[in-house]
DNA sequence: AGCCAGGCTACCG
DNA sequence: CGGTAGCATGGC
């Protein structure tokens, strides 16, 4: 009996998330995430990337960390201006140059150190894929960072959390205030089909509705759309 | 002027 | 463990 209602209340939640992304795809479209160069392919999801593709989306995933994406998206242009999203250059290019090219993304002394670390961590790659623990070992890689990389730069089912999707949910009863990364990872991962398509375009549609009616306090939106 | 932005690490109790 | 100060810039 117990376990009757918990599977039927487990259906009932898992319409519920699928919902929620169907609403939002319908309402505001396929995002086309990671934008490569500045350009969103809407419903290209060709892999493997290429290794010069990979390392923009991992430095823009770490460059994003705690700021706005066109601050971010600023950073990569000024490394890409100077050849440095591929590797050779970059690690030719020396840590004072990459602060300069970094510093409209914030925290700068951080993020170029962070950005050496990761570049000496992918290289030792040599093109295989890393895991999510190895990621999570590299000094700057945290949950959300690792999952963004294994999903847009490696094309895998892994939710990325952010403090959108954190609000979203939580407005919508789903999650609870102080739920972990992992709990809320878990909520949708066990939830929907776990295919990284999908995964990508929920993620990006969690972020562009959030930034327009979760951007404040106190977040008013009790319903979606 | 001040708040906010697609976090992470180090250190605290 | 969970909680939080510090990190820095720029747009609105």
């Amino acid at each position: 009996m117990a376990e009757f209602s918990q599977e039927k209340a487990g259906k009932t939640k898992m319409r519920e998330i699928n919902s929620i992304y169907g609403k939002l795809l319908q309402h505001y479209g396929a995002q086309g995430w990671w934008p490569i160069s500045g350009e969103y392919r809407k419903n290209d999801f060709s892999t493997p990337r290429n290794e010069e593709e990979q390392l923009e989306v991992c430095f823009g995933a770490i460059l994003a960390q705690g700021i706005n994406w066109q601050a971010a998206q600023k950073a990569v242009f000024n490394l890409s201006k100077l050849n440095a999203l591929d590797l050779s250059a970059f690690e030719k290019l020396g840590e004072e140059k990459i602060r300069e090219a970094v510093k409209p993304a914030g925290y700068f002394n951080q993020k170029a150190r962070k950005l050496l670390e990761f570049s000496e961590f992918y290289s030792s790659l040599q093109g295989k894929t890393p895991s999510r623990e190895e990621l999570l070992g590299v000094w700057g890689v945290g949950e959300e960072t690792a999952d963004s990389i294994l999903l847009y730069a490696y094309r895998q089912p892994q939710f990325v959390v952010d403090a959108y999707a954190k609000r979203i949910f939580c407005k919508l009863g789903l999650i609870d205030e102080n739920a972990s990364y992992a709990q809320v990872k878990k909520l949708l991962e066990d939830n929907l089909p776990l295919d990284y398509k999908l995964f990508n375009e929920f993620h990006a549609l969690l972020v562009e509705h959030a930034k327009r009616h979760y951007s404040k306090k106190p977040f008013r939106d009790l319903v979606l759309l």
